[in-house]
RNA sequence: GGAGAGGUGGCAGAGUGGUAAUGCAACAGCCUGCUAAGCUGUCAACGAGCAAUCGUUGCCAGGGUUCGAAUCCCUGUCUCUCCGCCA
């Protein structure tokens, strides 16, 4: 969420960039926070000199007490009543304000980086860099759903009877591909400086919010009613959970992680061919990286993710393409965003592998996740995270394009992985 | 799942109603002629102020009792011990 001293000193700025680039009209919110605010320090102000008083009263008939002069010590009780009575008032209006504020704070997106091209929908995202795909068009190269059954690798049906749509089921080569990917894409993390972690798959409703799936995506996620836990979206919540409410000395960042976890997501409204296969699964798996960083590298540090998971797909050997999102395909949090996407020569489409996003101080914000510098001073870190990558859309990708008249080659860099050269 | 005991600063640990002892560690400043000692200081959130600084809040969380709560009461939560179950 945005920090309530940038709306107090910069709130027109802000309305103007939310407006300009994510096309999103939040003037109503931001000036009804700022009006709220100004309240809510009012109140402070207020309280805080009442509950001066009481508490300046309250020793004194301690003392009185002490000193057994009970009368006095009565006198002085009463005095405290109304005082009370005030207290009570005001506090309760103070928690409302502050309610409040952080509610419509929850509705408003992250202000955007200089970078981002203004845009309404995912036709105005910049393409950057695209690997030539021409000579690749072939008709009769099958899509993976084809080869997933042809070579038995993919049960899309089993999975359904044993859970739903959308839960496959990896059998032989294929579970071994799959992996084969997860320990290559660990692997290269480790070798890029990122700390392995292992992490819940379950979190819990304050984890939600820290990340910001709570409130804003309460039905993209599964939910467990009887413990009250989520399963997690992404290893993202997990991973970047683990520095709520932490304070961390300048010279242990940047902070690196690389993580594997299954990923749940209810995919509400999706539908067509869309879902197609591995195209959109309920349950899928993916390898994330998280970086937390100080304001002054973030963006340096997003660049080098973008570079780091460019070259994953470059070993994979794997026609891919670069896209900087435009405002309005940009995810709440997010202040730019980057996504890699692998092509599919067996549906002539690109499949997004990877989004890799810095968030700047609007997650850290909600987390309370900050940092001491040189100086002392405690500020807010910047978190970024991206995937590397996810499992489903690279395994379709990397089928079709290596599929032969009888079989489907796996690239060089799996072979020790997977312990076969083809299927 | 049953029973019991607990949750206090970076760590250890006292505190049964009067506004958080003490020890250790770390850091900073001062002092001191010697492998170091001593002294002083130290946290966070919010607000006020140009600032030094000041005020409020914070003893797991949320409620309650009270002039006043770390302390008493209620609810929740987590940890530990024992029993049960178990990969």
């Amino acid at each position: 969420m945005l920090q309530i001293q940038k709306i107090r000193t910069d709130k027109d700025s802000i309305i103007k960039n939310i407006l300009d680039v994510r096309k999103v009209d939040v003037s109503d919110q931001i000036n009804k926070v700022y009006n709220l605010d100004l309240k809510k320090r009012d109140t402070q102000k207020h309280l805080d000199e009442m509950s001066a008083n009481m508490n300046v009263l309250s020793s004194q008939i301690g003392e009185e007490f002490k000193k057994g002069v009970i009368e006095k010590a009565n006198i002085l009780k009463k005095e405290t009543f109304a005082l009370k009575e005030n207290i009570k008032k005001f506090k309760q209006s103070f928690e409302e304000l502050d309610q409040s504020i952080l509610e419509l704070l929850y509705q408003i997106p992250n202000t955007t980086n200089e970078l981002v091209p203004p845009g309404r929908s995912e036709n105005d995202n910049e393409i950057i860099f695209s690997s030539s795909i021409d000579s690749l068009k072939n008709d009769k190269l099958l899509p993976h759903w084809e080869l997933c059954q042809k070579y038995d690798l993919i049960d899309f049906e089993l999975g359904v009877k044993v859970t739903g749509a959308g839960f496959p089921i990896y059998k032989g080569k294929g579970a071994i591909l799959q992996r084969a990917l997860i320990q290559f894409f660990l692997n290269e993390g480790n070798k890029n400086g990122y700390q392995e972690l292992s992490v819940p798959h379950l979190v819990n409703e304050s984890s939600g919010y820290g990340t910001g799936q709570l409130p804003d995506k309460e039905g993209q996620m599964y939910h467990t009613s009887l413990d009250d836990l989520y399963l997690i979206p992404t290893a993202e919540v997990p991973i970047t959970n683990i520095y709520r409410d932490v304070i961390i000395e300048e010279k242990d960042l940047p902070i690196k992680h690389v993580g594997y976890t299954p990923c749940f997501r209810r995919e509400a409204g999706s539908y067509g061919k869309d879902v197609r296969g591995l195209n959109r699964l309920h349950q899928f798996d993916k390898v994330e990286i998280v970086q937390i960083t100080t304001p002054s590298e973030s963006y340096q540090t997003l660049d080098n993710m973008v570079v780091y998971v460019e070259s994953l797909i470059k070993k994979l050997d794997l026609p891919y393409r670069k896209l900087r999102l435009c405002g309005g395909d940009l995810g709440f949090t997010s202040a730019l965003t980057y996504d890699l996407e692998t092509y599919s020569v067996g549906q002539d489409k690109w499949l997004e592998v990877s989004s890799i996003s810095n968030f700047g101080t609007f997650q850290s914000n909600r987390l309370k996740l900050r940092y001491r510098d040189q100086n002392k001073a405690i500020e807010l870190a910047h978190t970024l995270n991206g995937s590397a990558l996810a499992l489903p859309r690279i395994m379709a990708s990397l089928l079709e394009i290596n599929q032969t008249e009888d079989g489907i080659n796996i690239p060089k860099v799996l072979r020790p992985y997977t312990g076969f050269d083809s299927i």
